[in-house]
DNA sequence: AAACCGTGGAG
DNA sequence: TCTCCAAGGTT
């Protein structure tokens, strides 16, 4: 560990960058509790650019915790759109909902308190203290997981969840005590340039001085972390069911793979025996309660890669009897009509995939 | 602890 | 084309 001395020369040095240096950022114009709370759930696994149209039209649209509390999920859902992970999105407005209901509107400070409400976390909860409320809390992301590593020579395996522990304990001696939310905050700009995973620039970072793993040429050794499993691949029928009132989109289930939001309805390939283009209309008919003829026009194998699965959809198209619009479960819709319903990415590939 | 949960960009 | 990964949380 560094003597007190190159600790607040270290704080010194990273806060004169970052006062002279910060990015420009929209969520950066106040400390407002509520623009820090949706711009972090936001960056979850997210990109900055990524994430800036998205947080200024969902700001513009629920402007406050009580317009979020109040909004319909279905709006929520359509702001999150493309967005991925939409456990965020119904997280965070039932977060807003704690807010008002266990709170009355008033935010808690603490960073035991603000794990409590939905969707944050010991990171999120640490940046919304730090940045918001001046709390003396580090906010460790895979920002601050890789600066602190490589700054350290850190040999412990990140992806381990009790790896954690030893970062926060490191970061909690070194963190500024005067000016955690900017401390936190040039940490993840430092990681976000200098000191990014796959292009670094550490001979002119301006902690070039402090970083162990510069100095002994070992930066991208650090940081230790072990790799995941590769996608499995999942086959599919998608079925674009066609009518005068456009096309059948079917909810998926309010848990587990795009919870909520609304697609052309699926069948598991996995489980049909033998798996036929016959088989899949049958599980199709059990499932919207009526028969519908299938055609398969020989459409190009439709992939979508997740963080786990891969998707692999044979899409097939039919006609339906006229009798079904009003008989099905489901919501048929119009293709120039899709801002009424929330869509995932995939499905917009299976749309680009019809037949013109 | 380990699996699950999206998407787009970069190399 | 393929792999990694980016302001993680929940179960």
């Amino acid at each position: 560990m560094w003597k007190e001395e190159k600790i607040k020369a270290f704080r010194r040095t990273l806060l004169a960058w970052y006062d002279a240096n910060k990015r420009d950022l929209p969520w950066r114009v106040d400390r407002n509790a509520y623009h820090v709370l949706v711009s972090e759930l936001m960056l979850q696994q997210t990109q900055v650019q990524t994430v800036i149209p998205y947080y200024q039209r969902f700001i513009t649209q629920m402007p406050t915790v009580q317009a979020l509390a109040d909004a319909p999920e279905a709006q929520v859902m359509k702001a999150w759109e493309g967005l991925g992970y939409y456990s965020r999105a119904r997280n965070l407005q039932k977060a807003a909902k704690q807010l008002i209901r266990d709170y009355g509107g008033v935010w808690p400070h603490t960073v035991q308190e603000l794990q409590q409400l939905a969707g944050i976390g010991p990171y999120t909860a640490g940046a919304i203290a730090s940045i918001a409320f001046d709390q003396v809390e580090p906010a460790i992301d895979g920002n601050a997981f890789r600066v602190f590593a490589r700054l350290f020579c850190i040999p412990d395996d990140i992806a381990q969840p009790k790896t954690r522990a030893v970062f926060d304990r490191l970061i909690r001696q070194v963190i500024d005590p005067k000016r955690p939310g900017d401390f936190n905050q040039a940490i993840m700009d430092l990681g976000a340039s200098y000191m990014s995973a796959k292009d670094p620039d550490p001979k002119h970072s301006p902690v070039a001085a402090f970083d162990a793993s510069w100095q002994t040429g070992r930066v991208l050794d650090f940081p230790v972390k072990t790799k995941k499993k590769r996608p499995k691949p999942v086959p599919y029928y998608a079925i674009a069911v066609h009518s005068p009132a456009g096309y059948l989109f079917v909810q998926r289930p309010s848990t587990g793979m795009l919870a909520n939001l609304w697609m052309f309805p699926l069948v598991a390939r996995s489980q049909l025996e033998p798996d036929t283009v016959a088989q899949a209309a049958l599980a199709l008919q059990a499932r919207v309660g009526t028969e519908v003829a299938l055609q398969d026009p020989g459409l190009p194998l439709v992939k979508h890669t997740f963080t786990h699965q891969q998707w692999q959809m044979t899409l097939l198209v039919a006609e339906a009897p006229a009798f079904a619009l009003d008989y099905v479960p489901g919501r048929w819709v119009q293709l120039d009509d899709l801002a009424a319903i929330a869509i995932p990415t995939v499905q917009k590939k299976l749309l680009k995939g019809l037949p013109v």
